[in-house]
DNA sequence: TTTTAATATTGCAATATTGCTATATAGTAA
DNA sequence: TTACTATATAGCAATATTGCAATATTAAAA
């Protein structure tokens, strides 16, 4: 089928997997690690960066924005790209609460 | 395509997006809070906590098997699925690393 | 041995993802 | 205005993912 059945699970799952899943290309944590290191804005200075064509990454930018990873802002005929910091919390606890259960030592 | 590229990213990058990919679906995050809540092993008892077909879990299992999140030991005819330690505090550093990163304030 | 239980695999159909080229759009500069 | 720069979108082809039913496999139970 290809589609993720949604009912049956918490909306804490899905909105998990939905992060996760977007963190789960090596270009999309390459831009979000680059855009937390350089700690700036940038615009598509990303061609240089990953060895993606100008409209592939635009694409992976427009994932990182619709779950609210990243935000872009106009900047004259550019767009200044940066990680949205509340946002970036929210993740953090959200995927911080499920790594940081311990699993029990008397495992198979 | 549907196909990633590899090549221009590093090692970690490729595999932390693996990992993320693999958390990226409700189901497996399920399966994943399940074996670390009743800390313990199980078979496919999941058919009674997931809105899925047995053969269906049996491949998300087998997808986060892959990676190494869980590991599965036979018992008899059944399998036991438990997390593993080692691996969960590995993905734990992998993921903890970027999400610990902090956005500068001054962004757009 | 036959049956039952638990799990895995195969094969399929529907949909999603990734990447490209080509094109559109919008602002800036000349 | 025209030309240039930066970005987005459309459209396509290739591949991946998800889910199911059907079937295989394997071990225990009868």
């Amino acid at each position: 089928m290809g589609l993720t059945k949604t009912e049956g699970y918490t909306q804490a799952q899905i909105e998990l997997a939905t992060v996760a899943k977007v963190l789960g290309h090596p270009a999309r944590v390459a831009i979000v690690q680059h855009l937390l290191e350089i700690n700036a804005c940038i615009g598509n200075d990303l061609m240089d960066v990953l060895p993606l064509s100008q409209p592939t990454i635009s694409r992976h930018l427009s994932e990182l924005k619709k779950v609210g990873i990243i935000k872009g802002t106009i900047e004259g005929s550019s767009m200044n790209y940066c990680i949205n910091a509340h946002r970036w919390r929210e993740i953090r606890q959200m995927l911080g609460g499920l790594l940081g259960m311990e699993p029990g030592e008397q495992c198979c």
